[in-house]
DNA sequence: ACCTGAACACCGTTCAAGT
DNA sequence: ACCTGAACACCGTTCAAGT
């Protein structure tokens, strides 16, 4: 390690005073908000994602952050309808159905399993209020109906995937051991015995091997529909 | 309205004021504050669950709540098992497996999407925590292996459809109007068609028909894993 | 061991005052 | 319109003191 250099510290909040009134330009809106969440959760976890720490880090007082969101909620809008449009619907007119949908499943997981607090959000929010997440729904319908869906059942069958994929990013944030029994395991035979025998197989990620055997099943079920 | 009756009213917190020092008999115990915490919910909904209130309808100060629990986390826990000892696994020995798992996922299902606030919490606490919880995996595992399905998949089979009530859950509490995309419509149009023609078939419930469909898909792509 | 009561370190949010 | 700074009403949690 070198000599530490004296002042200027890595990214820290510019600590130059602004002083009340208001300024020449701006200096906050909904994308440097945005951005500036999604750093700081990678930094410190959604334990750190709080509205002073959120101003600290854009250089502003908390109450600066109410002109441009109208609450934390708010901010967690703009995260989730940010990742949606990280998901990888780009296969729909490009792939077969059936590897679209593997496609955007798994990128989905994996775009959210990093964000699970941000599901119970997605999960009930009007479409209307997130635009780039009503893009995502937009290009799956898409490639649902040019892969001859029915048409009356492509909204239940995203939901039913939906679901399937948020229940699916929280299980990839469980501890291992989530299914060790303990000093309980001799009352649970069958389960202990389910356990010990699915580690003999020795899979890389148990929860990979389960979002598969889902998805495959739905995305079977779901492929007999079409015409 | 009869006249209301002087100061005894409905089932307040008991103004009894107890002085300070360790009472006779122990006032709190775990299961006197899982239903109390139950019933509060039940009435304020999962905003009015505070170490405060709940302290306050059981008469006591917030801090006597911290010698039976560790945490509020700890009281979300000791719910959790409380509701997962409510879910029907009864199905399984009695009924074939199709149907067993079909009961089994839709009770597991309603149970949870009125306490939508701890799936973050089951959905990764390991099982040696919640015995109850333990107890339902080892009747769905009995059911699973009785049924013939193989023994290095039933935990994975488990998982995937866990992760899909527990998103299913989620469905269930959206708003009605959740797929409206108001003035964004005439942009997505195939997204728009579908959602339309979905509200044509006039179903009761959309969440259940996505859950439906997606269960029967789950139960019978893992049906075929079966001897 | 198990309660009370005071205290602590936060939290999101509001609002008057400033330019 | 958009910032600062002070304030408010909470929140979960700790801990000494009491019996």
């Amino acid at each position: 390690m070198p000599a530490p250099t004296p002042a200027t510290s890595a990214t820290p909040a510019r600590p130059v005073r602004r002083r009340a009134g208001r300024p020449t330009a701006a200096v906050l809106d909904q994308g440097g908000i945005t951005t500036a969440a999604l750093e700081l959760i990678g930094t410190k976890g959604y334990n750190g994602l709080t509205m002073a720490a959120l101003a600290r880090s854009l250089g502003v007082a908390p109450s600066a952050l109410y002109n441009h969101v109208s609450s934390k909620d708010d901010v967690l809008i703009l995260l989730m309808d940010h990742l949606a449009a990280m998901v990888d619907v780009s296969a729909f007119g490009s792939e077969p159905w059936e590897s679209a949908v593997r496609r955007w499943a798994w990128s989905y997981r994996d775009v959210f399993s990093e964000h699970t607090p941000l599901i119970p959000i997605i999960a009930v929010l009007p479409v209307a209020n997130a635009p780039k997440t009503l893009a995502m729904y937009e290009s799956v319908t898409a490639g649902f109906r040019e892969a001859g869906f029915p048409e009356d059942r492509i909204i239940s069958a995203i939901v039913a995937l939906e679901a399937f994929v948020f229940g699916a990013a929280y299980d990839v944030t469980a501890p291992d051991d989530i299914f060790d029994a303990g000093s309980l395991a001799s009352q649970v035979p069958n389960f202990t015995a389910a356990v010990d025998r699915l580690a003999l197989e020795q899979h890389d990620r148990p929860t990979d091997v389960a979002f598969s055997l889902g998805l495959e099943a739905l995305i079977s079920g779901f492929g007999a529909l079409r015409a």
